[in-house]
DNA sequence: TATATTTATCGAAGCGGTTCGATAATAAGT
DNA sequence: ACTTATTATCGAACCGCTTCGATAAATATA
C-alpha cells in the first residue's frame, strides 16, 4: 500500500501544501508543524512518487549517459567505469541515470534517444564518441551536456578529456628512462583524436631522442583505423616484432591494445620484461 | 520548443482525449481523424512526457537493477554483461533501465534503493546475490521480480540460473578427454551457490573417475570464500602447482579466477598448454 | 492603540497525460 | 419508418505533486 502526500496531510491534520513545504526543506514553517508532518511522514512511510513530482516540476529527474553501440562489445571496460562512476555521482544528488546506445551509422531522426525526446533527462553525458548530427541536435534543444573522452572542433561544447598528450610523453620518457631507444607504438582507432594525442606524445619524445631517425621513428609506429582491441594490438606486435631489428619495448595506445600486444609477446615466447618491455595506456585492470 | 497534446489536439482540430486514443493506438478512432493527429505529431514534433505518462498511468515506466556493490570492483564484466543485455531488452520495450548498486552489509530501510520507494519502476532484476531483506522486501511489495544467478531457498522467486552443474561436469569431461587425469579445481566466492554447484560437477566427475583416490581430489581443490578474483585465481594455482606432484589441469571457478590462475603459471615459467591446461567459467573476453 | 509587516497556513490551479461517462452520428434490426 | 445497437468524439475528472495568491495570526512600528 502506498500513501500519497494527502494522506500525509490528513494524518497531520495540515495542508498538502504545508506538506510540500515540509519534504522540500522551504521556510515559513512552525517548529511544531514540521515535527507533526514528519512523524506521518515516518509513519505512513511516504516517499514522493518520481514522476508526479518531476512532473509538477517539468523536470526529468535523471541524467542521460550515451555510449557508441561499439563500445558495448569491446571487453575493456574503460567507458563502463566511466557509466558506474556518473551513476555513482549522480545518484548521490537523487538523479537516476538513463542509458543509451547510439547506433553507428546513425540514422538522424530516427535514432534519437528517446529520453532526449519524451523529456526524462535534464542533462546529458557523451562517452567516448557521438555522432555529430547527435551533438547539434542536444545543442539546440539547449540540454546541458558534457562530452568525457572525446570532442569535436566544430561542435561547441563542454567536455572532460585526458590528458593524452602528456600521459604519452610520460609513459615513453619512462621506457627511455630504464633504458630503450628502440620503442614500437601499436594503435587501433587511429583516427581517433585522443589516440592521436597519445601518438603525438609518442613521437615528440622519440623524435626529441632520436630526432636524426625520422624514418625508422616511423616504422616502429602500427597505427590501424580499426576499434582499438586486443585482435588490433595482437596484429600490430606481430608486425613491429617481427621486423628486422625489432623494438624493444612496445607502447601500446589503450590496455585493449596491449592486452593484444601481451598475447602476440607470448606467442612468440619471449618474456616480459626480459626480453620486451610493454606499456598500456588507462589503466584499466 | 516542446509541445504538449494539447497543441496536437489543437492543431488537428480535435479533442485532447482523442489524440490520446491515437497515440496508445486504442480502436474507434476513424481513419481520417487519425491521419490528421498522426500529421500534427510528425508536425510538432510531439513526444509524450514520460513522466505525465506515468503519472497518469501509476506506472514506473523504467525497470530497475540491483547489484551488490563489490561487483563493480570487480574487474570481470560478467555482470555489467547482463546489465547492458537486459537495458537492451528493456529499451526495446518501451522502458528505462534503473541501475542501483546495494551496499554490504545492508542497512535495512536505509539502504533501500531509491527506485523501490518512489515508485519509478515496475519490475526489478537482482544480479548475483542480494541481501535476504531485500528480497522480501520486494516480495512484500509484490514488485515482479527476477532474480539472476542466484536464488535464496528461504525466499520465493523467480529466477534464471546458469546451469552450473552441466557446465562444470562438461568442462571437466573434456579436460578427461584430452588426457588429464590430475585436475586441481580454483575457486574463490566458494560460498556462492553458483560456485558451490561448478565445484559439486566437478566432484561428480572426478569420483567417477578417480572414486579410489578420494584424498587426492581434495586436495586438488583450492576454495577460497572471498570474492573470486585474479588475486585468489594467482594464490590458488601457485599453491596447487606447487605441491607435490602437481595437477596438470587447472579447472578455475570463473573466468576471473582463470586470469588469475593463468598469470600464476606463467610466472611459474610453465607453457599453456604444453605443460598445463587450464579451464574458465562465463565465457567473458 | 491603530497600522503596517512579517510569518504560518491554506486552497486552488496547474503540470501533461489517460480514462470514463455522456452525447451525437451511423449502422443495424424488425 | 422507428427503435436499438454501434461507432466516433468530446469534456471533465483524475494521477500526485508544487506553487502562487489569499488569509489569518503574530510582531513590529509609529
Amino acid at each position: 500500500m502506498y500513501y500519497t502526500i494527502k494522506d500525509v496531510a490528513l494524518k497531520a491534520g495540515v495542508a498538502q501544501s504545508t506538506v510540500s513545504l515540509v519534504i522540500n526543506e522551504r521556510a515559513n514553517v512552525a517548529p511544531d508543524t514540521r515535527r507533526k508532518i514528519l512523524e506521518a511522514i515516518k509513519k505512513l512511510n511516504f516517499h514522493p512518487r518520481h514522476s508526479a513530482r518531476n512532473l509538477a516540476l517539468a523536470k526529468g529527474g535523471s541524467i542521460g549517459f550515451v555510449l557508441t553501440e561499439q563500445f558495448f562489445r569491446v571487453s575493456e571496460p574503460f567507458y563502463t567505469r566511466i557509466l558506474l562512476g556518473a551513476e555513482f555521482e549522480a545518484a548521490q544528488q537523487g538523479f537516476y541515470t538513463l542509458l543509451s546506445r547510439v547506433k553507428e551509422p546513425f540514422d538522424f531522426p530516427k535514432d534519437i534517444p528517446r529520453f532526449l525526446l519524451d523529456r526524462s533527462i535534464d542533462g546529458i553525458i557523451v562517452a567516448g564518441r557521438a555522432p555529430k548530427r547527435l551533438l547539434k541536435f542536444i545543442n539546440e534543444r539547449k540540454i546541458p551536456s558534457v562530452l568525457v573522452d572525446f570532442k569535436l572542433p566544430s561542435v561547441k561544447t563542454n567536455h572532460v578529456l585526458i590528458d593524452n598528450l602528456a600521459g604519452s610523453i610520460e609513459a615513453v620518457k619512462h621506457l627511455i628512462s630504464v633504458g630503450h631507444s628502440r620503442i614500437g607504438f601499436v594503435a587501433g582507432s587511429s583516427t581517433h583524436p585522443s589516440i592521436q594525442e597519445r601518438y603525438e606524445g609518442y613521437r615528440q619524445v622519440m623524435f626529441e631522442h632520436h630526432g636524426d631517425q625520422l624514418k625508422d621513428i616511423d616504422k616502429l609506429s602500427y597505427l590501424d583505423e580499426e576499434e582499438a582491441s586486443p585482435a588490433i594490438g595482437r596484429e600490430g606486435a606481430l608486425k613491429l616484432l617481427n621486423m628486422e631489428n625489432p623494438p624493444t619495448a612496445l607502447f601500446a595506445c589503450n590496455d585493449a591494445t596491449a592486452a593484444g600486444c601481451y598475447k602476440a609477446i607470448r606467442e612468440m615466447g619471449l618474456r616480459i620484461p626480459q626480453d620486451i618491455a610493454i606499456m598500456g595506456f588507462d589503466d584499466v585492470n
